[in-house]
DNA sequence: ATGGCCGGTGGAACCGGA
């Protein structure tokens, strides 16, 4: 099983690079985020047409997520539970029934910026930065539940976390900033260390590897970028994994997003 | 060499992104 992350930003504007990537990547499921549609508008019928299964959980504008999948979606659900004045949408779910079910978790993790602290370092009430840190203790339990459950489960898609130093070409830049900070880092590792797997590490070491490239400043010509889209894996689902990679080329293309595709095979 | 963006909204700038 095939599974693929990938923040398109924007459905309607990257409806052709999506669907060229699909028929050459052939994922069986792919978690889309930052659709910026609502769920009546996004376009359905390109992905019926190729035999993917569509659930979207969108909203106007801004964010949205979505799931594609050739398997049979079942039990799927929108929003991640803890904060019912939330009305972001971030997170999608469903069991995807193959050889084997496996729970599958499509996220789009707030940027964060501004950072904006008070003198004692705790980030100020109502920030962008608060609502960071606050979904991703949500994250924590949502993850440790995931956990609980001792099946093959996934969460995946656009953390907004570069999680070391390595995982940008130039760290310096993003020491202070939501995206690199100690506590965002912090923050991703407590999750991690309750057991989950970030698939590409496992398999790929070194630096020069990344997911995302600025429109600006020639950035992927210069491979000015950093890694901050990922796939967690619980260890039912780890020891399932027989491939991880980045899509990296698809950043080269016409009208690409700025983020590229990373994917796994389970074998499930 | 240097500077450099894009999508959505709504119908011009502005917001949000990372």
């Amino acid at each position: 099983m095939k599974i693929a992350t990938f923040n398109i930003n924007g459905i309607k504007a990257r409806l052709p690079a999506l669907l060229d990537w699909l028929d050459e990547a052939q994922p069986d499921v792919a978690l889309l985020q930052e659709i910026k549609s609502l769920d009546e508008n996004f376009p359905r019928e390109p992905f019926e047409d190729r035999g993917y299964n569509v659930e979207t959980h969108g909203q106007k504008s801004f964010n949205g997520v979505a799931i594609l999948s050739k398997l049979p979606l079942e039990d799927v659900q929108r929003g991640l539970p803890g904060d019912d004045s939330d009305e972001q949408a971030r997170w999608i779910e469903a069991t995807v029934v193959g050889d084997r079910a496996v729970r599958i978790c499509g996220l789009y993790l707030p940027n964060g910026n501004p950072v904006e602290l008070n003198t004692d370092g705790t980030p100020v009430k109502g920030g962008k930065y608060e609502y960071k840190l606050g979904w991703m203790d949500r994250l924590h339990t949502r993850a440790k539940e995931l956990l609980a459950s001792e099946e093959p489960a996934i969460m995946a898609g656009d953390y907004n976390i570069i999680p070391q130093d390595e995982d940008a070409k130039r760290p310096e830049v993003w020491h202070e900033d939501a995206l690199g900070r100690p506590e965002s880092r912090a923050a991703f590792r407590r999750i991690l260390n309750l057991g989950f797997t970030e698939a590409f590490r496992t398999r790929t070491l070194g630096p020069d590897h990344y997911s995302f490239w600025d429109y600006q400043a020639g950035a992927w010509n210069k491979n000015d970028g950093i890694r901050i889209d990922h796939l967690l894996l619980t260890p039912q689902a780890a020891d399932l994994m027989t491939n991880c990679q980045i899509d990296a080329e698809i950043r080269g293309r016409e009208k690409p997003s700025d983020h590229v595709p990373v994917w796994v095979e389970l074998d499930a």
